[in-house]
DNA sequence: GACTAAACGAGACGGTACGTCGAGTCTTTGT
DNA sequence: ACAAAGACTCGACGTACCGTCTCGTTTAGTC
């Protein structure tokens, strides 16, 4: 994708923990098996039985790993989600949250994406997807927000901005598109909201502005 | 409930056959018992059996009358959504756009928007809700339009301003934080999202900033 | 076998209960299959699975019509149970109680009499199971009574003789061998224990013998 | 239990190889912790996982041991059962066989018992099963056939007399109620059918008695 | 006292069957 | 004739227990 890439120390991802393990292997088959039901069909199309025909390995082993459908896909989706954020550094601010935003995109227009969204959204009263959906999304604003802070640095943006804010802006409205209204989500789009986004937060520290006196 | 009704025609929405009929009763009730459900335990706690004996209805009428489980959703959750869209007009863009923030948060924060929310993001492939999903979206956006057209008639923004993208990009990071992220929506953040929408907006005709051309 | 027949109403048993319905015809067919399977492997290799698909009937169904697998193994085994008790009348209360005997022997060895036989040893504290077990009994040795109460008529035996006493003598034995023990019940046995009890019985009334004084 | 001592062969049984090899603790905290748990929940309630844990003991060295669970319990049971019949010796046949009758109605009515009886009468077609149980009926009636031999010496009993079936006779009533009919088996019913099978025997040398001619 | 083979510990796995849930459909019956 | 009621089909879930496999570690008996 960007020039930029992740980390990446994925390569041996299906053998990683113990090398030679058998445990290891059928973890690996199993969550690879998941994720790639998961793309083919969705969240939805998602069922153990077959996650277990397909990693050649037995119903019952899926479930003293992980406690649920829902457990295992949340595995699933932890074990390749946590690197592949790119965090580009073009030296533009404008270009670097616009391709944040694509990437989320083109994320979210994936299946495995939707089914992340999906899993995130259908359980608000699972703790352990609460969880999770805590330290995804802190990792990936974490990682994102150096792209802001070296804004700040060039002084293209005032100091005191909160990082973090400026990215959830902008990918906010490229998940409600996705996700929400299903409208397509194009480099225009992106472009002009990274443009409205970027130009509220480069005068926001004079606010006195509007009817903010009226309250 | 707009102040134009049609003439004492009221309950013809819901019952349109005969206003008395045992049809419309049993469709009330089940959607009735619906709401119900979806209040107190959210979608993944609806089931159509429970919805029959709450509605004092049997199954198999439901089925006659809604193709799914999800039709039943879908109906249910637009019998009683339609017309609580507040659309303030207090005189400022700003207190306007915030007040359909916040009722966005309102109404995600309970378990029937929630429940809503589920069900947009649940189905990705299911052409009815496809359609309802857009209607919806529609119907919401078309509504609230107006504060920024008044707002464009007042100078409070350039002409040209896209009214649905305005209340877009806030309304985007509301649902963002609900049902994404899972943090708070308060005041506080709704505020400095409209700052930042709005002053974003108001300078944009002058797009000549940054490297905006070059794309 | 011997020329007394019972009252022999089960030649409609599959289709019995209510000829037309659907229902009928499930529970025939499903407790047909039971029985079918039992006389094949026994108790043992009876599984859920294999009867709904030999009835061709869902398992769902069957769960909904008997609690569990021990439940319809026992309905399968009353329905086919309860009227075939012979109830011999030769004339002679040997005679008689012999044909029981051996008609229990047969019974007993029997794939269908072993698997009634473990259903009843193996569930010692299920009481649904501890009724139908009462219920068998009484009900063969009521109906077997009439052998002895005649032979008390014929002054074969002294009156105020229990005749369920004087059956289940015979009938222990019968058990014990097929079950226990697992010898052989031959006609010599059977002969020969008919002979001890009836005789023990035919002078009991006079139990002035051996050293009952010394309790 | 009663004053006539086993030939207690019993303690090096259990600890045979070495006395103090590791082989032989945990064999016998096995067999003991199988019993332990027979004696609270009987045979459905044991499982191997379970065993294994109270014996401080790895399942696999279970099964390293034991072909399978009902192994396992066979070996138990067969480690226990072998001394516990008592063989009285009164002076009275009738008081010997009402002191075995009581013995085996008291096993019978322990846990221990009925998962014995389970165990032999569940299994019709395992040939290990079938050895022991056979091997377990032989020494139970070879032992106590001397208190016929003894009757018979004593002119009790006519001589030819086949001592095992006195047994049997009598034994098989107790079993019967216990494990079949599942009726209390109290003093005054074995008094009776001990009377009633002495009794029989007793005159059995003339069978010229009732309707033999007849067949 | 070191050495080797047997037995054990540990942990997961394969496999069979159980019983349950909820969606959606079909059949019988009553009106 | 039609719709309510009830039972049924279907697919999946999660669980229990059995018996097995692999590998590392201990222990008993031998030289």
């Amino acid at each position: 994708m960007t020039g930029v890439p992740t980390t990446s120390a994925d390569d041996a991802s299906t053998t990683r923990k113990r090398p030679g393990g058998r445990s290891a292997r059928v973890g690996a088959a199993v969550l690879d098996a998941t994720l790639e039901i998961l793309s083919e069909g969705g969240l939805s199309s998602l069922t153990v039985d077959e996650v277990a025909e397909r990693a050649d390995v037995h119903k019952t082993t899926i479930y003293r790993r992980w406690r649920s459908r829902e457990g295992l896909v949340v595995a699933a989706l932890e074990s390749q989600s946590t690197d592949n954020v790119p965090v580009p550094d073009t030296g533009s601010l404008r270009d670097d949250v616009a391709a944040i935003a694509r990437s989320v995109a083109a994320n979210l227009s994936s299946p495995l994406g939707r089914a992340l969204a999906q899993t995130i959204v259908g359980h608000g009263d699972d703790p352990e997807i609460d969880r999770i959906t805590e330290e995804f999304w802190t990792s990936r604003f974490d990682r994102t927000a150096v792209v802001v802070e070296r804004a700040i640095e060039r002084d293209e943006l005032p100091e005191g901005t909160d990082p973090r804010l400026v990215i959830e802006a902008v990918v906010a409205v490229v998940w409600f598109r996705s996700i929400a209204t299903r409208a397509p989500v194009d480099d225009a789009l992106v472009d002009t909201v990274v443009d409205v986004v970027l130009g509220g937060f480069s005068r926001r520290p004079e606010p006195s502005w509007g009817s903010g006196g009226q309250h």
